[in-house]
DNA sequence: TGTCAAACAGGACGATCACCCTGTTTTGGA
DNA sequence: TCCAAAACAGGGTGATCGTCCTGTTTGACA
């Protein structure tokens, strides 16, 4: 019971934000009745932390974090990442957008406690790209880049596009991005490969924003 | 009247988003009584509406396209506009957020016409970025760089940057961002030629498709 | 000055909101 | 089997939401 309400919870959320979506609407998809609801989760806000330390942060660990730490590399595993994302959104054909990002815009200045929740999870899908960089650099796989800087620029170039992505309803964006991520780290790595040669390689559709 | 009731949703739209900010909220904030604001705006839509064709489109343009129309190239101006955002969030101490990207995650979702309008603005700002990196390239600033990619390029690091930025409410990631992006510049606008590997020319939403 | 439409005031409306309260059912350990 | 606690049902509550309605004031023009 509890499970299914954080699971109409979330899509909720993501698809028309914590505002907007009111307990009663929760309460008739889940097929849940009120009591229930005030038993599991005595506030909205209660809901909203529990969907948030719940769900957004195994999201982001399932979507990028997983993925980036059995990739070969921080670079290559940010590629495959945007790659899958980037595959998954044209095939569904429609962007709901990032479930962190999301509710960050939404939440993270209405109440402090929302803010730390999400900054911790921005935090922690950071400190996984910096750790891998710090690795490649370990085994010679990458040049002298700032892991900080680069994790930072990672996320914010995804968070990004798939804000653009969402509102222009395209998965286009993402695409963009990659293509300049990669042109930049064709020449800030090994200079000894042309950046033309590896396309649209084939990345398992693992991941679920839906 | 008009004018101070959009000074009010501006603010409390940026401040608190659409869903939680009443309109009771908007006409004491503003002074107002019901019937005139009702007079100006039929709907909370319709003001939402005004302040995104008006106040965000104007922040924008004014943050944004003007300093980087003025600057001296495209890499210049995307520079001077990071440090001269961050500079201001580390004065006043608390970020905000990006105006249209937070209005563009509560309402692109929400109603087709918030999301066309956003969607516009999104495009009017990449294509402004566009712009003067061909520019650049047809006086010889700049490579072979495609406008289109530095252009979503740019704008995603900074909206993603400053998502990051108001969950932490700190401007680092900004810096972060700059940072990162000034090594990418440094490398791709140095004197070596490469194969740009075109892609398919995508067709994003101009102004009104209405 | 007289006229009329726009601008504004302010309360009332039904709907909906999050939350709470009182019971009933289910469950797990003694 | 018994019993206490957890889990759940379902209606009720005051508050608040966006919108609408009826007057009153203002201002431009004849």
């Amino acid at each position: 019971m509890r499970r299914k309400v954080l699971d109409v919870a979330e899509a909720a959320f993501q698809a028309r934000g914590y505002h907007a979506s009111s307990l009663g609407d929760l309460m008739a998809a889940a097929g849940v009745s009120g009591g229930a609801l005030h038993h599991h989760f005595p506030t909205k806000k209660a809901l909203a932390l529990a969907v948030i330390e719940e769900r957004v942060a195994a999201a982001v660990d399932e979507t990028w974090i997983a993925p980036v730490r059995r990739a070969a590399s921080a670079r290559e595993g940010v590629r495959q990442v945007f790659e899958a994302v980037a595959a998954e959104l044209e095939q569904q054909g429609f962007v709901r957008g990032c479930p962190l990002n999301n509710l960050a815009h939404e939440l993270s200045l209405a109440d402090p406690e929302f803010r730390i929740a999400l900054a911790g999870i921005f935090s922690a899908w950071r400190q996984a790209i910096a750790d891998k960089i710090s690795a490649d650099q370990q085994e010679g796989r990458e040049q002298a880049t700032d892991p900080q800087h680069f994790a930072v620029f990672a996320v914010a170039a995804y968070s990004g596009a798939m804000s653009m992505a969402k509102t222009a309803q395209d998965a286009g964006p993402l695409r963009d991005c990659l293509a300049a991520l990669e042109r930049c780290a064709s020449q800030a790595t090994s200079p000894q490969r042309e950046p033309g040669t590896r396309r649209r390689r084939r990345v398992l559709p693992r991941f679920g924003t839906s």
